[in-house]
DNA sequence: CGGGACATTGATTAAGATCAATTTAAGTGG
DNA sequence: CCACTTAAATTGATCTTAATCAATGTCCCG
């Protein structure tokens, strides 16, 4: 189990730093309550919560009560269509604004299952609209944040549109590195919180072909991945793969 | 060439009918400055734009000028990776609005090109964002239409990461003939506008494999096509294939 | 220390890609 | 308007990749 102190270098998706100090966190205006005249000493910090291994911080069908800033830990969203099939769209970790996809319907489409106890921030969406009807600059940074998913699927989607599976999984290992940099670990060795299995369905594969693709590239040098435990030897390679 | 005349039954993605006349056009917080005190009847309408087929309405890269409500006629939106790799993401149609993955980074990241002579209205972004500050509900209605192209993409991604090929063409027929539908068109008779090319590129699949998807369904009677010509002899069928 | 979930590896099959050859239709310029 | 050109679509034969089926190994946790 991991322990719950957020990073000191989490990012927002577009760049800002954030801290775990409420006082200097980039998404205050989006947070607090905005109405205080002095936006410098807001109100009451928002409440946290943590989500244990397993747990599920929402699911689909769940109606929108409230976004997560998701301040540690990492999760998996699964989005479940008519027909029963499942596919996992993102890994988030540090630094990810989580149940957007509910913003369009005010219900959740997708389960938020934490792969890892996690810590989340709850953003009440009624507050956060509150504070965006006061704050443009909040409407903006929010409006923001829902786009950047939109930019993120896309980037699976070509990945399933386009990619071999080596090429895939050379994808998602690079994304997985520069996320980890993003929050200050190491790029290179990192444990993956996920199964197998769904790193498979995630990149539209079978958990065999997962396997044999990691002992492929670990015949080749390019890593060393002992069961959840992985270290890339030769990001370089990796990179060429993925991107031409 | 297609006629220009916007259709009588146009929707949002969101349900709301919308006509070809501004001043009862859903999008009106949206679109006309609402500075003025008087909603009912709005300033200048806007200017609008036609594409004709094969232009790009925006390139990958453009900084974000405007967002686009197409009003008739179809797009193709096609994004690109560092590595050249190009993935259509989504084909839409009369109702849809466009632009909005630019709003992450002020920078588009797809390019939107025509499949026939069509026609948008213009919203600045500029005025747009103007009007959101002012008008609380207009900026819940641009949260709205961006989250629903979050949950577009990832309707593709299930099909892209679970389904076969036959259940992918089966669930791209289905999702035009809805869109026709809404549109107040007939929804088993229809024109695809795009080449096999391009179904095969968004479907993650290859030519040859769409028009033997095509053909195997033709024989099942399912279907009848002929080049673009499109006629489904039974959506039930359909249906079934991509919906278990 | 034993049970169960997770991971790995091998053998075989099948779905879809690739390669190759026509066919069809839509423009285009004389 | 018609011959010519070219892009798009179709069909067949073969090959490759990844799925499937099956067995075994390994680790975590009670």
């Amino acid at each position: 189990m991991e322990t719950l102190s957020p990073s000191s270098a989490i990012r927002l998706p577009f760049q800002v730093q954030a801290t775990s100090d409420c006082a200097v966190c980039p998404l205050t205006r989006l947070c607090h309550a905005s109405h205080d005249a002095d936006l410098a000493s807001p109100s009451m910090p928002r409440a946290r919560r943590i989500v244990h291994q397993g747990e599920a911080l929402y699911r689909a069908g769940d109606p929108l009560q409230n976004l997560y800033w998701l301040r540690s830990g990492s999760v998996k969203i699964r989005a479940t269509n008519a027909a029963g099939l499942e596919q996992i769209t993102a890994f988030p970790v540090a630094g990810a604004m989580l149940g957007l996809d509910a913003i369009e319907s005010g219900t959740h489409t997708s389960d938020a299952i934490a792969l890892e106890d996690s810590l989340v921030c709850i953003l009440p969406f009624c507050d956060l609209m509150g504070n965006c009807r006061q704050d443009f600059i909040a409407a903006q940074q929010l409006n923001r944040l829902i786009a950047h998913d939109i930019n993120e699927a896309r980037g699976l989607l070509m990945a399933l549109g386009c990619m071999t599976t080596e090429e895939r999984v050379a994808h998602f290992l690079i994304g997985i590195s520069e996320k980890m940099m993003a929050n200050g670990y190491s790029p290179r060795e990192f444990i993956l919180k996920m199964t197998r299995q769904d790193i498979a369905n995630h990149l539209g594969m079978k958990v065999e072909t997962v396997c044999r693709v990691f002992a492929r590239m670990q015949d080749a040098s390019l890593l060393s991945v002992r069961r959840r435990q992985l270290e890339i030897r030769n990001i370089d390679a990796l990179r060429k793969i993925c991107c031409g």
